[in-house]
RNA sequence: GUGGGCGUAGCUCAGUUGGCAGAGCACCAGGUUGUGGUCCUGGGUGUCGGGGGUUCAAGUCCCCUCGCUCACCCCA
């Protein structure tokens, strides 16, 4: 053990070179959402409790037993977020975004967190990257969603990935469906644990991974064949866009998503490489959130996409960004009076554009070139006493070792010219 | 929350029936007091995760604990 110090149980941390992957799949997303029209919301990572409390849902695992709470000095009570949708609604509502034209796009990432056991893919301490539009019901946005994804993971070179795709009914189909399904339940032998789900979200048994319960469920009654009609005409519409749009998708009617206020389409991205948390991301509608958490009617759609998972997916596939160096020169001083003169010279690069780097520490110049040598640099600008007292330095192209003398004044502008 | 596997150098790992902590890579220095990659020489850089116990002696055996990991559950 290096210090007394580890980082707490569970959390995702991206150190070089791994965390190129990360930082380059962010920077893909930014870029993705931006041209589809998303405004960037930046958010507080905790929120009032009682937010997740109504909006995630009071019966989720998520608000019962995953939460990190605290209670602040005032007395309020205060969580750290389990998931970004709650947060931006309220975000919306709050500045009063809904007012202006419908539907509010945004987009925002961050880390978001929940108390689980960690597993490979599960973190205490995980990173997502968020979408939501808000203020219609419109189903083209639902598909234009998954579509943003779909461009998303295309870019980073991922091909594996699948689209799980469902509809979870609305105020008006949900209720009988679900009374429906919850006598159904109760005629099985469940185990206490899933037959007390199958009082407080009979649907999330529909979800159970495990053989035997499968087994049981596999004539229960579906969501998708109790659809109302508006639901029906939704989901379809969602469909077609995707078939439009040339994305493929399996339909997945057992599909349920563990937070209460998803309604309409769900959806969710699995990636066949990766283990037991196979899930990469998922969305879906929550057109009853923002009533839930005490705003008006306001429809939305959205998703959350694992940055940690998908950064797995990348390597699990073979495409994930190796840390590249951006450095174009790197200098190589020998002596005191050299390393100040290649200290501003670097600093004069770099403001002329030129991503210069330098050896520290008092190197010699066998360690500096080998510092040269690693930066990836193209040259090295070598300086030392003689150099400096002739008014040249030495300009190395490092993968032909051809050297030159160029005049100290010129330096800046002849490198300019040649890393271009 | 429940179960399985694993913790030895920066990394990947070896370490016999308990007997002086090792290898490869990496790193540092030198060969070359002004020239990198290749090569040669030298250097171990360590709380064997932590604590306790058994023993003449513990990396090795026992107990506790922390962490990692895989699965259940849940979900990103």
């Amino acid at each position: 053990m290096s210090s007394s110090f580890q980082a707490p149980k569970g959390v995702s941390e991206y150190v070089p070179p791994r965390s190129a992957a990360f930082l380059a799949a962010r920077d893909a997303y930014a870029r993705a959402v931006t041209r589809a029209g998303y405004g960037y919301i930046e958010l507080p990572v905790f929120e009032d409790t009682q937010l997740f409390a109504r909006g995630v849902g009071e019966s989720t695992d998520v608000v019962t037993k995953e939460m990190y709470s605290l209670t602040d000095r005032g007395g309020r009570s205060l969580s750290l977020r389990p998931e970004f949708t709650a947060g931006v609604v309220r975000a919306v509502l709050e500045h009063g975004l809904h007012k202006g034209q419908l539907p509010v796009k945004l987009w925002t990432t961050g880390p978001a967190f929940r108390y689980e056991r960690p597993q490979s893919g599960r973190y205490r301490q995980f990173y997502q990257v968020d979408l939501e539009a808000i203020g219609t019901e419109d189903p083209a946005v639902d598909a234009e969603t998954i579509a943003v994804a779909f461009d998303w993971y295309r870019e980073l070179g991922l091909t594996r990935q699948r689209l799980l795709l469902n509809s979870l009914g609305c105020r008006e189909c949900r209720p009988a469906y679900r009374a429906l399904l919850q006598e159904f339940l109760r005629g099985l032998p469940l185990d206490a644990a899933t037959q007390a789900r199958a009082e407080v979200n009979p649907l999330r048994v529909l979800d159970d991974k495990r053989p035997e319960v499968r087994a049981l469920v596999a004539d229960a009654p579906l969501m998708i064949d109790h659809l109302c009609a508006a639901c029906k005409a939704h989901h379809d519409t969602v469909r077609e866009r995707l078939a439009d749009l040339a994305i493929e998708w399996v339909d997945e009617p057992r599909l349920v998503r563990g937070l209460d206020y998803y309604m309409r389409t769900a959806y969710e991205f699995e990636h066949p490489l990766l283990g037991a948390q196979s899930g990469i991301g998922g969305g879906g509608r929550y057109d009853g959130l923002s009533e839930d958490i005490g705003g008006p009617p306001l429809p939305g759609i959205g998703f959350g996409l694992g940055l940690d998972r998908t950064v797995l997916a990348m390597e699990a596939e073979g495409v994930a960004a190796t840390a590249q160096r951006a450095c174009d020169v790197y200098g190589v001083p020998l002596g005191e009076a050299a390393q100040r003169r290649v200290f501003t010279l670097v600093a004069e690069l770099r403001r002329a554009g030129v991503a210069a780097d330098m050896a520290y520490g008092g190197k010699g110049l066998k360690g500096a070139m080998k510092g040269a040598d690693r930066s990836g640099a193209r040259f090295a600008l070598i300086l030392g006493e003689r150099d400096l007292a002739e008014g040249v330095a030495q300009v190395k192209e490092l993968a032909t070792g051809e050297q030159t003398a160029v005049p100290l004044d010129d330096i800046v502008t002849i490198l300019k010219g040649k890393v271009r």
